[in-house]
DNA sequence: ATATATCTATCTACTAGTAAGTAGGTAAAG
DNA sequence: CTTTACCTACTTACTAGTAGATAGATATAT
């Protein structure tokens, strides 16, 4: 990587911007400052807002997808897993800086075109899909308490995330999302590597 | 009431809008439109977008103070009266158009003044503190299942709340409101009228 | 090889629209 | 005769987006 691709530096720009701010509160002027080009030249790259948000969406969606491949990967049991996802939505706070990408837009709901809205739909459906199949997983190693219906239990795990992440964001202190996700950390049995069963 | 206070009527106007569109996505101009006066003149009852929003925050907190009253009332058991926080949130929603203020607002968060993230901090802490007393009551009549420690409860149900509403309006679907609370409406033995113990 | 054409990525300068907020005037009511 | 609650008309600043020019690289044609 010789090269800092201008495209690939805007998006960096936006995505920054946009999980600080939301989608109604960074403008091409702000991008502009900080990759030194002109409003003007930013739209030969995104020729509307909206065409940026829908790079935006796509590269994240493809970045978590990788992350998420990532947990499976070097993690055995559910509840490592799980404390993984928590971890990832904790470390997206930035201390406090930003929110998930998805969290920040779904925010200026109605200034969203469909595509995006669909988009981000979307990106919920993967992390849900993700974290149901990691709450089956459970129902079978045993790595988490009680664990009785893997689609409530998903939508319930990812309901608590982002709203930690949105109390700790809005307070900027870290310890906000590490209070709120602390019950569903304690509901795993995890030694360093210990699966019951 | 004979006659429509027009401050009332603007704080009505202005809570709907910011719970729709968040700080940054509603103007003077909107409300303008709803109130049927200029946009000059809302500046003489709220000379700052700023003093507007503390107007709202004000309000918005005593008005949620009281129904969190209503609910110790009216409900003897604290698996009821977390049903009925619950609701409350759902019933915030409003078909999957609006949020709780404080959410709304906590995305917008540098644009605002350091005393409105004040209010927000702490009306979160008046929500805190309630959901506290619960879950405390819970661990004494048994109504609410597996409760250990009351604080990291209602830190975890807040932002379960505040997370589900938060999917929900990005979709405009209650069903996702429902979908994530249910797991923690199922930890609640709840009969009509049922106090197990 | 050289002349011609096209492409890329940027610029300056602009439009039309919206934002919050201000100045100063007015009609009515206490 | 002063206060209340509104008005018209304005300012300053910012928004997304457009038009048209340009410098430099690259490709094609003769």
């Amino acid at each position: 990587m010789v090269k800092a691709d201008t495209k690939t530096v805007l998006l960096d720009a936006a995505e920054w911007a946009a999980r600080r701010h939301g989608h109604d509160g960074f403008s091409y002027a702000d991008l502009s400052k900080h990759v030194g080009i002109r409003t003007a030249s930013i739209h030969y790259h995104f020729p509307a807002k909206t065409d940026l948000i829908t790079a935006l969406m796509t590269r994240y969606k493809g970045a978590i997808a990788k992350k998420l491949a990532k947990l499976d990967q070097d993690l055995d049991s559910s509840g490592d897993r799980i404390l993984g996802f928590l971890d990832l939505y904790r470390t997206a706070l930035n201390g406090g800086d930003t929110l998930c990408l998805c969290v920040a837009l779904s925010m200026g709901r109605d200034t969203l075109t469909e595509e995006t809205l669909r988009q981000i739909a979307d990106f919920r459906g993967q992390t849900l899909a993700w974290l149901q199949e990691v709450f089956a997983l459970a129902a079978q190693d045993g790595s988490i308490c009680n664990v009785c219906d893997p689609s409530k239990e998903a939508a319930a795990a990812l309901a608590l995330a982002e709203g930690a992440q949105v109390s700790a964001r809005s307070e900027q202190n870290m310890q906000r999302f590490d209070h709120a996700t602390e019950m569903m950390r304690q509901r795993i049995r995890s030694g360093p590597s210990a699966a019951a069963l």
